[in-house]
DNA sequence: GTTACTAATTAGCTTAGCTAACTATCACTA
DNA sequence: TAGTGATAGTTAGCTAAGCTAATTAGTAAC
């Protein structure tokens, strides 16, 4: 199937868009300080917190792109903390599930709160127009990375 | 002065834009591996390329946000690689330049190319519209980064 | 039931982060 | 102009984070 070319004007604004997303993630990193956490450690946590149900180790260390050594000490260290509990899966005893602790989901909330309170203050003096382009920027850059990540998925397997 | 105050849409605006741009850069990080490189030294190196002209360390550091021993030892590595050179500061002796070799940054635009080329593909298939609201969106998101960076320079200062 | 595969951990290494301490230089001032 | 304090960078030495290789335990296929 001839998949579409991207073109000069297509590599430009993906271009903008990739350094707008570092500087914005960049920015908004130094709110994470107050957490205590270091940042591989803040990031598995918010993978555990948002994936909903329990999480086993190896889609952890897939999501953070990290073998699963490292995400076995990054679990360790967050455990330790009381951050995350780990049990048995009943289907399978290999897999161990990782699930946030109370504790853990509550630090993770008041960080991430931190970050988008920091950039909804600025939000506050755009005109609608602007914030209408923010709002379908952010739907389409999540359908992006959704789909593109499915379509790797699907060319390795091939 | 009292400030324009965040209300609820602006969280959930915030929040969302956040999530994107978290999901964009996971994903995009994806195409790293081919240039041998770690994410710390290869993220340093593209301070030292797009900076324009040589940096000196503390300002690297500082735009890191890592401590200057962190940054000497990120700069060793990329001077042993003959990524960087540094060189001294004509007009302060305290200071060492760094400055990208060629080979530095053809490295870094190789793979930001691979980056950009993985954005860019899926935009290609995007309506006027909508790449219209991801441009304006690239273009405020740069700014609110910037402002925000200034004010808290300013904030710090008082 | 033996064989092959998979999930997680352990062991042991390099790199990346930090603080504390040191060197060299600058800037100021008495 | 000698002295004092501040600043830029490095070194030393530690913990945490990344990796591969090897181990343990369990599943699955035959």
């Amino acid at each position: 199937m001839p998949r579409a070319r991207a073109r000069p004007h297509d590599q430009a604004l993906a271009d903008r868009l990739h350094s707008a997303a570092i500087h914005l993630l960049r920015w908004l990193r130094r709110e994470d300080a107050g957490t205590g956490l270091s940042a591989p450690r803040l990031s598995a946590l918010s993978v555990i917190v948002f994936g909903g149900g329990p999480v086993t180790l190896g889609q952890l260390a897939a999501a953070e792109q990290v073998r699963a050594p490292t995400m076995t000490r990054l679990v360790n260290g967050l455990e330790a903390d009381g951050l995350v509990t780990r049990e048995p899966d009943a289907a399978d005893a290999r897999v161990t599930l990782i699930r946030a602790t109370a504790k853990g989901r509550a630090l993770l909330e008041a960080g991430r709160a931190r970050r988008v309170a920091a950039l909804a203050r600025p939000l506050a003096a755009l005109d609608p127009q602007d914030r209408a382009a923010l709002a379908r920027a952010a739907v389409l850059i999540e359908e992006l990375a959704t789909q593109a990540r499915a379509a790797a998925a699907r060319g390795s397997a091939e």
